[in-house]
DNA sequence: ATAAATTTTCAATAATTTTTGAAAGTTTGA
DNA sequence: TCAAACTTTCAAAAATTATTGAAAATTTAT
């Protein structure tokens, strides 16, 4: 396979990726196009190469941005901004389950804390299941949280430290 | 909170959660009033209870039983179908995890399998680029399978068993 | 202060995804 | 064999989400 249908193929399947999870594709795309690219791109690169308005490319920067996956670079002399992507795997994946734990799995956890504290008839059916569940689910959502945040916090750790070779 | 508030809430929620993951925000809806209900519905009542089309309750919940988190009931001498949900959160969890690395991992490890193969001028900085990004997420995502397929595979391995304690 | 270069905004439009509902299909019991 | 009960299908419609593009805002150099 050629360099040129290569890189087309793995911007698509990112894409594909990203929309699978939630994540805009046209997003993903992008991030796919930096990911790829040894050096940062202007907007109107990016435009460019994927067919893209300027309207869209720009507040999808930015949401690569904000996501912590893409940074601005300024060229001296020049005045437009240059898009450069974090490449290392483990850091991109760290970065998006940092993300998506506190906009995602924070609110989860507040709503569920709420709801396990419903008040009812203990002889309810309905009241029973719906406690055991909510509890159920509250519990491995907070385990799965705190797990994360001690991962984030301290990859130092000598016990998940070690976990984590695993994956790189 | 009311038990009927609070039911309504938790529906509303994994509904939302479900959206943001890719998964439909109806069939995360239908799983989660399935979730609460201490009995089996049947189509009817999930028709009603989330005022939805009879079309739409049987896709859905015919999805849900393609991802396993759902199963069909029949009451002895009756002709309909009762729907029931598996409750517990640690099986539920897994049971994503296994449908989704079946769905898009293996698919995604076979696309990066091949483009981590690209052949090309090991002083391009482009294709030195696309080999080390691509090989980066390959590796990343294999030991991701790996991990998942040995989780599945065996939670009584004595060492991924104590991991996962944590999380149950 | 001016204007060229560049970025941002956002209402309108387009594309995609989801839902409906009625018709077709299937199963069961008499 | 018939028909009632129930399930499935799928083309059309509705709802949602993403994209465009031109105007407004901002930045920078002179």
């Amino acid at each position: 396979m050629e360099l040129v249908e290569a890189r087309q193929k793995f911007i698509e399947t990112w894409g594909k990726l990203g929309s699978e999870w939630g994540i805009n594709r046209t997003m993903a795309q992008v991030h796919a196009l930096l990911l790829i690219s040894h050096e940062a791109l202007t907007t109107e690169e990016v435009m460019e190469a994927l067919s893209i308005s300027r309207g869209n490319a720009n507040m999808t920067l930015r949401d690569l941005i904000s996501w912590g996956l893409v940074e601005k670079q300024h060229k001296p002399g020049e005045r437009k901004e240059y898009f450069f992507a974090e490449k290392d795997a483990w850091t991109i994946a760290k970065q998006v389950a940092q993300e998506r734990k506190k906009r995602e799995l924070d609110p989860l956890l507040k709503v569920l804390n709420e709801l396990s504290e419903v008040k009812g008839n203990e002889k309810d059916p309905a009241y029973k299941t719906f406690k055991t569940s909510v509890k159920g689910i509250n519990k491995l959502s907070a385990n799965v949280n705190k797990t994360l945040e001690t991962m984030i916090k301290a990859e130092e750790n000598w016990f998940w430290g070690s976990i984590l070779k695993i994956f790189k």
